[in-house]
DNA sequence: CTGCGTGTACCATAACAAGCGGTACACTTG
DNA sequence: CAAGTGTACCGCTTGTTATGGTACACGCAG
């Protein structure tokens, strides 16, 4: 499978499932069209509720990041733009400062931290790269 | 007060009071040795149970961002070693994949990220410059 | 010592989210 | 038709959040 599911973690396994995809989709281990498993096929893989799958399907569709057709299935969507793209990159702002907050609370400067994430940036560019079609 | 409470976020009121303090702390808004207000207190004025109060002020403790004197208050803590730096650096890190993840969903490269990310963090340096004592 | 304010520790309660198990329905495809 | 699809319910359990209230041990100024 593309991701893990830590039952003991804090986040909810929905949210570990959506997350899961939205990091395969985006380093192209998953792939526009591609065919997703069925609620309760991955349910079955993951030993999970039906329903637990649904609703991060659900989340997941109504972030554009998949399609669903009744019926027939659920697949990748292929990108396009967002209804609500100015939400979104406000909500990664606000993300980013928690980071500058927790960096200075770890005594690294602004500078560590730009370094920090440059040098993990790169690492999933590459990682991404090496799944390029 | 350094912060606002919005009872409508999904982000619980404790973590809303934790994050608040954490920001004012690493924008010098706060200082060390500065005393905050009892937990009786702080509930009063933003209309909140005490109890609710105090599980944010045991969470900073617990971060090292404030110390506890029984009988006497509660003091923003001098800078200091934090004893589990390499779990919260890794946690920085889960958050910057997110970031990432989030920002190629949204049709932005890797080096739009870091634009958008050097710009902001240029922001809140200057805003922590003008308290500087 | 007394009284007050401090953090802290309980108790009970209500509301909500998460997750599970089960059932059922409308839809598409072979 | 039958099988597989997403979806929509129901009830149930668990854990978290937040409230209200009471009580205790501590430090300090009177």
């Amino acid at each position: 499978m593309w991701f893990r599911i830590d039952a003991r973690s804090p986040t909810p396994i929905y949210q570990q499932i959506v997350d899961g995809i939205k990091e395969a989709v985006a380093k192209n281990v998953l792939q526009g069209g591609e065919r997703l498993p069925s609620v309760r096929e991955l349910a079955g893989l993951m030993t999970l509720n039906h329903n637990t799958v649904a609703k991060a399907y659900q989340e997941l569709e109504r972030e554009r990041v998949i399609e669903v057709v009744r019926g027939r299935g659920t697949f990748v969507a292929e990108p396009g733009s967002t209804p609500d793209r100015a939400e979104r990159v406000a909500h990664m702002k606000d993300i980013m400062k928690q980071l500058w907050v927790e960096a200075h609370h770890l005594q690294m400067t602004s500078q560590d931290l730009m370094t920090l994430m440059k040098s993990a940036v790169h690492e999933w560019d590459q990682e991404r790269g090496r799944e390029e079609s």
